[in-house]
DNA sequence: TTTATATTTAGATATATATCTAAATATAGG
DNA sequence: CCTATATTTAGATATATATCTAAATATAAA
């Protein structure tokens, strides 16, 4: 969590596009991973640095691990941004 | 520009002091500098890239160049992550 | 023009990161 | 228990990045 690891996530273009993958709604590992030509290994990788950065949620159904857009953290990320122009929120 | 720039420059926390600092008001980058423990060089890299991104403007003036918060790309930041959650702005 | 100050650029280096393959772990179903 | 599938972990590697010192550029002032 904080600031530093949530800008450290965003800083790389597979996880932005993971996340926005995850705005339509909760996915599984491997459903993520057919969207992007990377082995499961490194999508699983990403998957970690998003987890810990709190900006993805993840739970274990079974075979499968289902991810799920945090929006709380972006929240937080919006409220940092905003007080760098001076503003509450 | 862009969100892959702007990510990227607020991935390291020096950069990310530097545009608190801004907060107050354009400052040189030798002021800058004198709150953080790097040499010049180290601290005109991080202006770059801040530039670069169009987080800072610079204003040159005589011998000094004053660095300013430009929130036009901080706002660009704040509707990216609206967006996400699935708002407008 | 010469000297001093402010900042950047060049080049080097150590650490961090994104990626891969192969192996390990976890769960489901026969 | 055994096999298949889903995902992660381990280990290796190539690229990116943060940092430094030294040199270059830009402007001001003597």
């Amino acid at each position: 969590m904080g600031i530093q690891k949530t800008c450290k996530a965003l800083s790389d273009r597979t996880r932005r596009e993971i996340l926005d993958l995850l705005k339509n709604g909760p996915m599984t590992a491997g459903e993520i991973g057919m969207h992007f030509s990377v082995s499961g290994a490194t999508m699983s990788h990403h998957l970690s640095i998003l987890k810990e950065a709190g900006l993805v949620l993840d739970v274990h159904q079974g075979k499968y691990i289902y991810y799920e857009l945090n929006t709380s953290v972006v929240d937080e990320l919006i409220a940092w941004a905003s007080r760098l122009k001076g503003e509450s929120s």
